[in-house]
RNA sequence: GGCCCUAUGGUCAAGCGGUUAAGACACUGCCCUUUCACGGCAGUAACCCGGGUUCGAGUCCCGGUAGGGUCACCA
């Protein structure tokens, strides 16, 4: 009795029941085995590689199976929100193709769950938690900052386990008459759970990645709604998911020991609880030890990061599918053409232990996934990238778009294609020398060529160069220069007789490449010629040529 | 420290009581080749430890160990 009066003078205010919103969001007529799922972010402003693994874990669920995906903003902690965050949490997961059925939007939102921001949620939280109160679940606690830094105090000191539960618990018991007096005299108080305290019992769930879970019972009171009358996340999460009709949660590890709290929540509101899976952590490697990827140390742990660096988001879909579920690659290798959504993706493939992140494995994945994109499209990317990201390089790239497409097209339509392309930053110092104000000398003349010889080389290759021979007349005109002035025309030749010779045809090559282009690395020659165009070629071995 | 999760090559991992313990990335060598890349071939490299159960254990059980996560009026 005194818990249902209690509840009144908490929530004086609080005029509507949980049935009434049980009805104001009845559950959603969906095909048989339909999943519902969201993605939950805080508006700090940062968005985490694992936030997007989940995400996509999330989406590929919901929208396998004929579900919802929707998107819920966290907001109820002011003291961490960001202006403007929401949206661009928005804008990052939409750069890499996660779109949402229902929830917040750019525009303000959309679906009939909501208000899918938890901040506009709040009569909803009080009337559950005045419920709670009200069948002795939940309590006022007055306790002040400084009476909990003492319990904790005292705590460490006697090497307890820290926390509301038992004895700390002090107002638990708080009679109806001095919660009543304390209301009155206005003293600020939050809600907190009235944990079952059945200490040492073990209860088991099933997760969806992790099977079976042996799990202690919740025994800690904690709070419910904060002093500002916002839930915590735990009331807030059992709450809208329910109400929201979410069928499966799948969130980070670090979730796992606050299971039993949710759990007993749903029990106390007489709920059944959705499937809950617990994904692995994303690692990363530290001398000897592994870690979180932390958002704080690690600028790899940041979406933006990837966008900075210029990965095409294909390309960290890509990534992030094939340590999602291990037989996704096996997948694509034999679907190399296919829609990464064809894949049947399921929750039981799903990795159980922490994922070390993999740099070389995104680049290599990331370079297989260029290689499908037509090089117009590609050169789109590449330009819009170093626009946005402000690179010095982006006038240049964006003043011929076809130039672009072509130097990025070099080698790619061979039987066995060439896999140069990787990401923005990677590609533009790998092609910087098509361009006059990024061609740099990086290499030095060929050692085994005598420097007199270079001049003279160079010069003899510009007198008989035809821009509109192929490639085998090109190169047989090499192999003459070669011969001319005592290099052997083949390799083989230099091979057999090494002393007959200078060194062989490969030299002069070299010779000639590096005064192209300042490096003694690249893809064929003939076809850079080509694209250069006959001015810029001339121009530059002449250049060369002086200058050595 | 308590509790929980996890444990196969350097990395991601297949494996579901009997396998010469897959594959991919990375690495090494060879081949192709005017350089680089691509490609081809070959190779180095793994079941955390100890007990059980079993004819037989990477696989099941127990105990260690190690790594990770978590113990807020943050999510």
């Amino acid at each position: 009795m005194d818990y249902e009066k209690t509840a009144e003078i908490l929530f004086p205010d609080v005029r509507e029941t949980p049935e009434y919103y049980e009805e104001r969001y009845p559950a959603r007529i969906l095909p048989q085995g339909a999943r519902v799922t969201r993605l939950g972010p805080s508006p700090t402003g940062f968005v985490h590689l694992g936030n997007l693994y989940v995400a996509f874990a999330n989406e590929r669920l919901a929208h396998q199976s004929g579900g919802v995906f929707f998107l819920r903003i966290e907001d109820t902690d002011d003291k961490r929100e960001v202006p403007g965050a929401a949206e661009a949490v928005i804008e990052a997961l939409d750069h890499y193709g996660v779109r949402f059925d229902e929830g917040v939007t750019l525009a303000g939102e959309s679906g009939a769950y909501g208000p899918y921001r938890q901040s506009l949620r709040g009569d909803i939280y009080r009337c559950f938690a005045k419920r709670l109160v009200a069948s002795g679940r939940a309590y006022p606690c007055f306790l002040t900052g400084a009476e909990l830094d003492a319990v904790r105090a005292e705590q460490e000191a006697g090497k307890l386990t820290p926390g509301l539960y038992g004895r700390w618990a002090a107002h638990r018991a708080l009679s109806f008459e001095e919660v009543r007096r304390r209301v009155a005299a206005g003293e600020p108080h939050v809600i907190r759970l009235r944990a079952q305290d059945d200490a040492g019992a073990h209860f088991t769930v099933e997760d969806g990645i992790r099977g079976a879970l042996s799990l202690p019972q919740n025994s800690m009171d904690i709070v419910l709604l904060k002093t500002n009358g916002m839930p915590t996340y735990h009331l807030a999460h059992v709450v809208d998911d329910h109400l929201m009709r979410t069928t499966h949660v799948i969130r980070g590890e670090e979730w796992l020991s606050s299971l039993p709290v949710h759990i007993e929540l749903f029990q106390a509101l007489g709920l059944d609880p959705p499937v809950y899976c617990h994904t692995a952590v994303l690692m990363k490697q530290e001398g000897e030890t592994r870690r979180k990827l932390s958002k704080r140390k690690d600028p790899e742990s940041s979406l933006a990061y990837y966008r900075a660096e210029g990965y095409h988001p294909r390309a960290v879909r890509e990534y992030l599918l094939t340590i999602l579920n291990s037989n996704f690659e096996e997948w694509r290798a034999e679907n190399p053409e296919a829609d990464a959504d064809a894949f049947a993706f399921t929750t039981d493939k799903m990795s159980r232990s922490g994922i070390l992140f993999d740099a070389d494995k995104l680049n290599d994945v990331s370079k297989e996934v260029l290689l499908g994109i037509p090089a117009a499209e590609l050169a789109a990317f590449l330009a819009d990238w170093a626009e946005e990201t402000g690179r010095p390089e982006a006038a240049s790239l964006k003043g011929d778009m076809r130039y672009l497409a072509r130097i990025l097209d070099i080698g790619r339509h061979d039987a066995n294609p060439r896999k140069d392309l990787a990401y923005g930053a990677q590609i533009l110092a790998f092609i910087g020398y098509f361009y006059d104000e990024t061609v740099r000398a990086e290499d030095a003349w060929p050692e085994n060529v005598p420097r007199a010889d270079v001049p003279r080389l160079l010069g003899g290759y510009l007198e008989g160069y035809r821009h509109g021979d192929d490639r085998t007349a090109w190169f047989e005109r090499i192999r003459a220069l070669a011969e001319a002035n005592g290099y052997a025309a083949k390799p083989k030749d230099f091979k057999k007789n090494p002393g007959l010779y200078k060194g062989h045809v490969g030299d002069v090559s070299a010779v000639i490449r590096i005064a192209l282009m300042g490096r003694k690395n690249s893809p064929d020659l003939w076809e850079i010629q080509q694209i250069l165009g006959e001015a810029r070629t001339r121009a530059r071995i002449a250049a060369a040529a002086t200058r050595a």
